[in-house]
DNA sequence: TAATTTTTTAATAAAATGTTAACTAATTGT
DNA sequence: ACAATTAGTTAACATTTTATTAAAAAATTA
């Protein structure tokens, strides 16, 4: 899945792109490259990239500029934008953050970090979908940082509690088949049906069960 | 930490209004709406935003006299305001900023750029303040001088560990995740899971382990 | 450069979480 | 009411994740 990500390479120096190009396709990632604003700008419509790496030390026009121009446009408002800065200067921290990127690297690249890097901000954008905090009657979930009040206290879940807990309360009221609990819960593992129901117990343990309901034959839903 | 910030937003459309309230909601911000200027001076005492947006073109009250009116307050002299202007009124630009603006965005407005414009600016405030000291219970942390205080003795933490420690002490309570513990203290270098918890461990050994709480699968938190 | 300190890693132990199996209870259809 | 199906419970077991060491590597200091 991170392998199959496409990645917009921005620089004017032809051995930086060929650095980057080289250590990330490596890694499994498709590289599409371009040496100035202007050529990125116009690769952006038909490459459609997950990720655009972007130097902001550029003559003509400088990777906060292009940055801006991306952000502008509609169907590229939520593409992930990368800087590349030589480690002086520390404006373009704050400069291409207000100019709506995600991260920076500073040079020299290390490839072991350029990947990594790249890794973690295309995990996090895959599981920032679905990640706002919940509120729903007495009860606060929120998972960006994997908290959970119930009437004003704080409670525990274990990951995959909260992670149930959660997925039921996206949409309170819809019943979830177990089908679909275990599609989203368990992405690549086959577990049986009890677990399901030892897991809702546990949850039910801690919140109560007046929220949980079984949906005898479907599955579950969160109720209000 | 950035998902507690509260923010005023003030304009007199009430579709923009909704519009902002939507976005800035599901990123897990506090809002509080006024539709006109003296609405928003009301407003100020009691919700104390972080940030305040504006819009500049409004009836009666636009949006740099209410600007004004705020910095002229003592205790809103360090919130942070950002305007929302017309692309055509180049002008506000200029008189916004003398006004006493942060930070501005042109309509129409785009959720995502909105939503990173709004982080960048809470993050540059955070990290201005960032570097004063911190006191939570009987631990004293300080950044400026690198100096900690457990029960008044000082305590020696190498640097390494000073900085995770300080981090998590910035917003008491929140679970950082391992990633984003990596991603802050490790800005420029690849390290295992276990160099973390050896840190951690390095910590609790000298400040105790009431503090410093495992999140089993997700991450760390300071508790008070 | 040597000595010292800090940081990281690797190996292993410990703890917490997750899963299963066996059994019981509840519900549904006939 | 009775069989059949589905869910709930419990405790044992497996797996995953973190804690703890000690030692190697890197950085800092003398």
């Amino acid at each position: 899945m991170i392998e199959n990500s496409k990645i917009l390479l921005v620089d004017d120096e032809e051995d930086i792109l060929e650095f980057l190009s080289y250590n990330l396709k490596k890694e499994g990632f498709g590289i599409v490259t371009a040496n100035n604003g202007i050529s990125a700008l116009k690769k952006l419509e038909k490459s459609k990239p997950d990720l655009i790496i972007l130097d902001v030390m550029m003559p003509e026009m400088d990777g906060i500029e292009v940055c801006e121009k991306i952000r502008e446009q509609d169907n590229f408002d939520d593409v992930l934008i990368l800087f590349l800065t030589a480690r002086s200067e520390e404006y373009s921290e704050l400069a291409g953050f207000s100019a709506g990127a995600d991260d920076y690297i500073t040079k020299p690249i290390k490839p072991k970090l350029l990947v990594s890097r790249v890794n973690a901000i295309l995990k996090r954008k895959r599981k920032k979908k679905n990640d706002g905090p919940i509120e729903i009657g007495d009860i606060h979930i929120n998972k960006a940082n994997h908290k959970l009040l119930y009437s004003g206290k704080e409670i525990y879940l274990a990951r995959k509690e909260f992670n149930l807990l959660y997925n039921l309360m996206t949409v309170p009221g819809k019943v979830f088949t177990r089908e679909e609990i275990i599609s989203t819960i368990w992405k690549d593992a086959v577990v049986g049906d009890r677990t399901i129901d030892v897991h809702i117990r546990k949850i039910r343990e801690k919140i109560g069960s007046q929220h949980i309901k079984t949906i005898k034959g479907i599955g579950y839903k969160f109720d209000i």
